[in-house]
DNA sequence: GATTACACATGACAAATATCGATCAAGGCA
DNA sequence: TGCCTTGATCGATATTTGTCATGTGTAATC
């Protein structure tokens, strides 16, 4: 008969196994679940001798998790979509109404996506409207009153109290290792299209410095300019997570890079329940999780 | 912060609730469970206080449970199947074979239904082939060796150490308030159909007991006995579930009528690994709630 | 209207279990 | 090699969870 009460499943412990998976560890998991390395360890530790078989291999260079890990993980997922969904719709208060949400095409593939089906589904009376577009063109739709809120890319200085923050990020300045840079002469520069916002900030600050940028490359996607790196047309300015092994990050020469954040922005309207009602699902998740993950 | 480990469902208090459903109140809910029934009352106290609002109602008279109550339990009996399910799948031994079950018609629409439906999503290559006849007739095919295993009702003094008995039942004697038994005359019975075995019993017994009994009605469904009878059509042998207020129990002037029981039997055949499983799961399933639960 | 039976709530306490901080072991990397 | 990161482990607390004993409210019975 004990065996029926050992045999089962604490949300705790799957939201740790999901925790682990999505930050790549147990140690970050432990600090975004906002719990002692060992308090996640242990968790699993559990986990796994209640069930009498191995969830992660321990085995450096192999994959993080076993089979049985990955198995288990999956239904960990819906366990966890499910759970989470009950207690929302506990505290629903049967809204309606429109919003109008603007989304960087960075965060459309992250948890936001999941989000935003669960509150649809959870307040199938909220029409929500969402629009991808650049921060920089989002920000001024905000402005203009055509969005109710927006998840913007800023910078870490001009994060408002208002503001939430769904993660932050550095920007590093890359190369490849064979490109030489040359002291005098302008510096090719790789950029995002003229809407991106911190393209603008690479050419104004690279003027303070009197280093002279000159842009040999435009592209809209960040896959386009991690290829022209690698294959080493100039420098650009890229994010943590599109660094690539081949890519050297430039130490001195050029302006220390400012941070960044992802932020949820709410545009001026004065009142807007439902609008209240998923940033606060979104707050929810990210103290939960500590962060939003990003598709990986 | 605190908020969100508070808000958190237990696995075991979802069951609680679940159980309390399907057994029809705390007392119950805790002896099927293998708790103190004071165990349950505090796992849901503990439940609402951290969902801050009433699951059960408390209210005589009333439903059991509130509007909040039963929207969870939606979402309990979801997250419970995915975890057992879960739990389950990571015990699987890739499972392939046949199995031929016999069902009875009553069996068909209780938890059994679920069990069936999961074992065939965790199993794809077992191919379950189910055939729903009366007792008797799946007794013989067993004998036959036609099935591999049957859930079959029989007298509870029957009931086999290799059989694993889902639930017991009392039979009764009823008839309509108003209608006379007269000690000489013969006894009108409104029976099941031929192969019912208990019907057997009854026209046996009788002789034994001086008791003449006359088949005046003979009906395959329980619907339609239990319509003769509150018509007043006659006497008939039901089980509990199908007592209805109009109805009396006739206490003497008939033998006391035998115990029944909901079993899993199984045919000879020597060894079938699928069906060891699938028996393993349904007995698995029984510990867990203490019984299946009838469709209500 | 007292009484009994029943189902549930509640409080105190004991046992189990989770968490933390500190420490230890192993691998990756300069 | 020595440093640094990651995870395992240990002992000490803190929290959770169950049980026993008891209290409360409701209905049925005399």
């Amino acid at each position: 008969m004990t065996e029926f009460t050992s045999r089962r499943l604490e949300i705790d412990a799957l939201r740790a196994l999901w925790a682990i998976r999505h930050h790549g560890g147990i140690t970050r998991a432990a600090e975004a679940l906002g719990l002692s390395q060992s308090a996640v360890s242990h968790k699993i530790k559990r986990l796994e001798t209640s069930l009498d078989c191995d969830l992660l291999s321990r085995k450096p260079g192999a994959a993080m998790f076993t089979a049985a890990g990955e198995d288990l993980l999956d239904y960990a997922g819906r366990i966890l979509g499910l759970h989470d969904e009950a207690l929302l719709s506990l505290s629903k208060t049967s809204l309606a109404g429109r919003v109008a949400l603007g989304l960087t095409e960075d965060t459309t593939c992250t948890d936001l996506a999941r989000i935003l089906g669960r509150f649809r589904r959870l307040h199938p009376n909220v029409s929500v409207r969402t629009k991808v577009r650049m921060s920089l063109v989002l920000r001024g739709m905000l402005e203009r009153g055509e969005l109710d809120a927006a998840i913007v890319q800023v910078f870490a200085h001009e994060v408002r109290p208002t503001d939430v923050v769904l993660f932050r990020e550095a920007l590093h300045w890359v190369k490849h290792p064979d490109l030489p840079l040359s002291q005098d002469g302008p510096i090719p520069f790789l950029s995002f299209d003229d809407e991106c916002f911190y393209r603008r900030w690479a050419l104004d600050i690279g003027q303070d410095g009197g280093v002279v940028l000159e842009t040999v490359f435009e592209c809209a996607s960040a896959a386009g300019i991690v290829a022209a790196v690698t294959s080493g047309l100039g420098v650009a300015l890229l994010n943590g997570r599109h660094l690539q092994p081949d890519m050297e990050i430039i130490a001195k020469g050029l302006p220390a890079p400012p941070a960044l954040a992802y932020v949820v922005r709410r545009g001026r309207k004065v009142r807007n329940p439902a609008l209240d009602t998923l940033v606060a699902e979104i707050e929810s998740e990210i103290s939960r999780y500590g962060g939003l993950a990003l598709a990986s």
